[in-house]
RNA sequence: GGAGCAGUAGCUCAGCUGGUUAGAGUACAGCCCUGUCACGGCUGGGGUCGCGGGUUCGAUCCCCGUCUGCUCCGCCA
């Protein structure tokens, strides 16, 4: 490291090179200093192919590099502008505690051993979702904090054990407020940070229509492909592979035709077989078009033989296939259907590069308030339970109810999530009922809460926006790991500070703790 | 908890059907050149082939186990 005075001057006439930033001027120095010696780096700047592991060990050398410098500053971009507008909006940011409650539904928690009692725990937040929503019953109308939010599950290339959230609470609004403000906010950061005009208003779909049409909640409309029923189509036939599904009410027979898809040879469609079989599919089966016009001629499949004209040609019409055209078929439960084609529409959309550019952002609603839960024999929340369902009546047929929650969707990434909520303590009672939460335990667990609910709560509402995905996606990174600045590995370990570590002795008794040996386990 | 890919010089990688001296580029060190800017030339040092075990006359290569990194499933209300 250098400090160099002197004069910046012209280069000499033969020795100026266009190619460089500077290429037109150069310092004639008349002080050197060296600031300091360094030693050989680990290594080198302009490698862009260097493993994450060794990026991660020397975060501060991989952090120099010009696209890292590029991605912290548009992150500190996206949270100042975040910030401004918030604030222009009247919104109050109010911190919340990081050492608070643990919670029994939801992620598992991070626990902190309280020194000063005995064999207790504090658990970090998941997120402020109970703060925030005291606070709307404090009276402060408008909220929103820049915050990170810890969950012990299993890494992801989008999933980080701490993350950072951009949390939001209004007082007296419903889901229209709160959604066309969001949306006016996300249009001025694209505006403002990438140039990009997002469309107004964003475009709207139900839960229901998104997964009979992509397979998926949180669809990626840069792609155009879509699943198509045939449940109906496949009821009668003699396969029983398709039959047994089209007349299950859970299960669902689903077709995916891809254009231009005849070229896929054998080899990938076998890819393709035991790519979908990741989520569960038994197989794949498939029918090439090779000439339309030519009826049951022109198709090229295995299953052709199972079935009868009338099918075969409704399903070329339903599906709009044409000559070249590949249509795929899952059967299954409605579950495996969905998650295996919807999988496979994006995959094939990627392989065959049928992604436009741009970005498509869009709301999901009319979420199912509750999901059954088969192994455990319980119903579980989809959003969670403080969320307000849009019904009186919860208990009757809790299957039925949909919840007044809204995700918004970016290019096939859920980046915000959030709903009216709950601000009846009776009805907050009723879902804890449903989710089989006895009275005790809801009052050991929430009793704040509830208790919190009787004292005369606003109705309100909220969303919470996930940034490091949202940075992410503006910035082009294919992980939130390259966008936050020193990130964990998949085990949810630092390999710049080695933690976690092993704790002290003196450490330990002083917490009242003491660590059991694996083999123990 | 499970599946897949990877692990060889500081870094990025190659290494054939298992064969005796494990290579390249780059980085590094020394020397030469001195209007170069991905400089150039010469010379040199640098290896627990992730770790442990097995098969074999012989293992970087095959097998088993294990650790680490990445992608994914489960999980993430």
């Amino acid at each position: 490291m250098l400090r160099i005075q002197g004069r910046v001057r012209h280069r000499p006439d033969g020795t100026v090179n266009p190619d460089l930033p500077t290429g037109q001027v150069e310092v004639l120095a008349q002080e050197i200093e060296i600031l300091n010696s360094s030693e050989t780096p680990p290594f080198q700047l302009d490698d862009s192919h260097v493993g994450e592991d060794i990026r991660l060990r020397y975060r501060y050398i991989d952090l120099r590099r010009p696209i890292m410098q590029e991605r912290l500053q548009l992150r500190a971009k996206v949270t100042r502008l975040l910030r401004h507008f918030l604030d222009e909006q009247d919104f109050l940011d109010i911190e919340t505690p990081m050492l608070t409650k643990a919670t029994p539904e939801g992620a598992r928690d991070y626990l902190v051993p309280s020194r000063t009692h005995h064999g207790q725990f504090f658990a970090l937040p998941q997120s402020p979702q109970l703060f925030k929503q005291l606070l709307m019953m404090s009276g402060m109308e408008r909220y929103y904090q820049i915050v990170r939010c810890f969950r012990d599950e299993d890494l992801r290339a989008d999933r980080q054990p701490e993350f950072t959230q951009l949390d939001i609470e209004m007082s007296f609004i419903d889901e229209t407020v709160i959604k066309n403000l969001m949306e006016t906010m996300m249009r001025h950061l694209f505006k403002e940070v990438l140039n990009v005009t997002l469309p107004n208003p964003f475009p709207s779909m139900s839960y229901d229509e998104a997964m009979q049409r992509y397979g998926s909640d949180k669809p990626d409309l840069r792609v155009s492909l879509e699943l198509t029923e045939v449940s109906d189509l496949m009821a009668e036939v003699e396969f029983k592979v398709f039959a047994k599904p089209a007349n299950d009410p859970e299960g669902r027979v689903a077709a995916l035709c891809v254009p231009n898809g005849k070229a896929l040879s054998r080899k990938q469609i076998d890819d393709y077989t035991s790519f979908v079989s990741i989520y569960g599919a038994k197989g794949l089966a498939y029918i090439k078009v090779n000439e339309i016009s030519a009826g049951r001629k022109g198709l090229q499949s295995p299953i052709l033989k199972f079935l009868p004209d009338d099918v075969i040609n409704a399903i070329l019409e339903r599906t709009q296939a044409d000559s070249g055209s590949i249509i795929f078929f899952g059967a299954d439960k409605a579950q495996v259907v969905n998650e295996a084609l919807g999988a496979l529409r994006l995959k094939i959309a990627e392989d065959l590069n049928m992604v436009e550019s741009g970005w498509k952002p869009l709301w999901i609603v009319d979420y199912p308030m509750f999901q059954w839960d088969d192994k455990e024999k319980r119903w579980h929340s989809l959003h969670h339970p403080f969320t307000a369902p849009n019904v009186a009546d919860i208990e009757s047929d809790p299957k039925a109810c949909l919840s007044r929650a809204y995700d918004m969707v970016l290019n096939g990434n859920e980046i915000g999530g959030g709903s009216i909520r709950i601000h009846d303590p009776e009805m907050q009672s009723a879902v804890f009922r449903v989710l089989g939460i006895t009275t005790e335990e809801a009052q050991e667990k929430f009793g704040f809460l509830l208790d919190a609910l009787k004292h005369g709560c606003p109705p309100h509402g909220g969303i919470a926006f996930g940034l490091d995905r949202l940075v992410m996606l503006m910035s082009g990174a294919s992980s939130i790991r390259d966008v936050i600045a020193f990130p964990k590995t998949q085990t949810a370990s630092c390999l710049l500070t080695a933690a976690p570590s092993p704790a002290s002795p003196a450490q330990l008794r002083e917490l009242h703790i003491r660590v059991r040996s694996e083999k123990l386990e």
